[in-house]
DNA sequence: CCTTGCGTTATAGTGCACTCTAAGCTGTAT
DNA sequence: ATACAGCTTAGAGTGCACTATAACGCAAGG
């Protein structure tokens, strides 16, 4: 159920740099510590970092993040989240687009280069004969 | 058929120190100039930027993107280029994940504030009677 | 006792992708 | 003549998100 920050690094995949720096951020809670002053990471911290994993990889930025992680128990601060999570995603929304048209050009221009390499084998073959 | 610099930052949305930048560092090949010494861009190199454009939006770094523009006019390169592009395709399916993912996250916590708002007013609702 | 391992802190440094500044040039308009 | 618009350059500066360093603490094992 407790977790230390190893442990907590090789589940959420965040390096021990990166926990430390989140938490004084303040996109996580203080992290709870044992007697030895070390951290120790509760089963909802690793959800909560999970989820914020997510939306970080699709670009929210550590701002936006801190300023929706900062609203976290304030039940009064429901709407200004959602707010927030709908506004990440219509952001998510358009990187798909982007992402759909990044493919097409990519695809448009690989299918080029095999016509291209086609001929030039084809035209060889004609030579050999 | 042929652009200054501020319609070409127009046309690709590239600011006009990005579009300096990028030549700078090689990623478009030596602009011409006019006899005032001042930036000409191509048709093609309209079309060029635009290629960068799509795939630096999906990530692709200017390091990246540096070496693929070099190979550029060298048409044993191809099988390289062609594998470059493969591998950012590859990128772009990881994105996709995440955002298939990130998206699912955003959705169950919005639902689960709409539960909890609604949890409130049916509170209040009884309060009133 | 001392080394090893695992953590702690404050603070500095890194890499990336721009973005801006300062000083200068050229041709047209007032 | 001079002001203005639009460009040029080299090089400095910015913001972001880490990432690393240095110096230290603690306790278990040889």
């Amino acid at each position: 159920m407790n977790y230390s920050i190893t442990e907590t690094s090789r589940l959420t995949g965040l390096s021990k740099y990166t926990l430390r720096y989140y938490e004084k951020e303040k996109l996580i809670p203080k992290v709870k510590r044992d007697s030895k002053g070390y951290r120790v990471y509760t089963k909802q911290d690793i959800e909560w970092l999970t989820f914020l994993l997510n939306i970080r990889q699709t670009g929210m930025s550590i701002n936006k993040i801190k300023q929706f992680s900062q609203m976290r128990f304030k039940a009064e601060t429901i709407s200004i989240r959602r707010k927030m999570l709908l506004e990440h995603k219509e952001n998510i929304i358009e990187q798909e687009k982007k992402i759909q048209k990044s493919m097409a050009a990519i695809e448009a221009k690989i299918a080029r280069y095999d016509r291209y390499t086609q001929l030039q084998t084809e035209q060889k073959n004609v030579n050999m004969y």
